[in-house]
DNA sequence: TTTATTTTGTGATTTTATTCACGAAAAAAC
DNA sequence: GTTTTTTCGTGAATAAAATCACAAAATAAA
């Protein structure tokens, strides 16, 4: 029913309308929302459907309720709190990403093993990677990140667990071995990358 | 036939392959992919059979010839140029980004409009963007990374189609509008962040 | 050899996702 | 107040994707 890709639409939808709303709308449609994201209609108007969403016949959906409503579901109407493991080239663009600055998204620490990273007077502290469970503990930290090399991460996401994380962004590239009280995604950027390559490459070439 | 998913798919494979291959496997088998990669073996052997590519009957893959399989069609036997536009925070981790060094991802420059950010001497050299065109073309360029803020894409978007280029992965959290010559793929930081979200806490609260 | 075992390759089937199409509600026009 | 127009909401129809299931090939064992 709620799928992965369904998610993503209302996040999209989310960020459409509230693009919409800076440019003073006060209601949209579902045409509108298709057009700003690049689907159907039709699409929009059953994937509000399933989250009961709805509007008004002929006049569409009210901004700031519609905001209301996407944020409910997305849980952005409370803030979130994650932590970063591997405080390297990604982990660094995580920890200090502006687009986040708006949104409920707080990434509140990064951990690390090179000590010279630590930093704990920072506005979000770079720590030891002993201190994960502790901190996340006191801190009731349930996300993190795992921006560490490959063979790497299946060690941090067994720290992960046992500090009581329930949810993992893993962009390593392997599966992670998980029990089912965790959730893990998975986003690898080199796999973006190729996909890329790949759609470019078959539509230039005339041989395929 | 070919579609995002089944791309996104083989890349994996490739990935899970070299980590085989990196364990001294000399041949693989359906079933040891699928579990590397969470899918089912008949999904790996669906896949593989749509691009023609084969294994033995009872004796599984070489890895080695499938690797050289698997980077044709994903357009890894050759190398891949890429420049970034916007050398913020995620540009400047992508475009140090160790994860592509031992592939054929190569970015070869960066683009901004701060001054403070130019050097032309760095291995990828950072440029003002108006030389983006130039540089593009003198190198054969054809794909490129949006990496700035959402109001400034779209006008980006616009010199890279002038400057020739192909393929487009976008960070910023809009839909370019394109016309058809250019593929563009988007890939939001947000929206992932918030479908884990979503996926933790409806799996959290029983109440749905 | 012959038989048993394993694993691929793919058509058939099932499941999931998207689009269609139209009745119902609401507003606007007449 | 009636008609027309617009847009939602959703069940039905279509399309797309994943899984099943099994014949065929290849190897190993007997």
């Amino acid at each position: 029913m709620s799928t992965r890709s369904r998610i993503l639409r209302l996040s999209r939808y989310k960020n459409a309308a509230i693009r919409l709303k800076s440019l003073n709308f006060v209601k949209v449609f579902s045409d509108n929302l298709g057009d700003a994201t690049g689907v159907t209609a039709s699409q929009v108007r059953k994937d509000f459907s399933i989250f009961g969403i709805s509007g008004n016949r002929r006049g569409g959906y009210q901004v700031d309720e519609l905001l209301v409503q996407l944020n409910k579901v997305l849980g952005k109407d409370k803030p979130q709190k994650f932590i970063v493991v591997g405080v390297g080239n990604l982990g660094r663009a995580l920890i200090n990403y502006p687009g986040f600055g708006k949104s409920e998204i707080r990434i509140v620490a990064g951990f690390d093993i090179d000590p010279a990273k630590y930093n704990r007077k920072a506005d979000a502290p770079i720590l030891p990677i002993d201190e994960l469970a502790g901190f996340a503990k006191a801190n009731e930290v349930e996300l993190a990140i795992i921006a560490v090399p490959d063979f790497a991460a299946q060690g941090v996401f067994e720290k992960l667990i046992k500090a009581g994380i329930k949810g993992v962004l893993n962009f390593a590239p392997i599966r992670l071995k998980s029990d089912d009280n965790v959730t893990v995604h998975n986003l690898n950027l080199e796999t973006e990358f190729e996909n890329l390559i790949y759609f470019v490459n078959t539509k230039t070439s005339p041989t395929e």
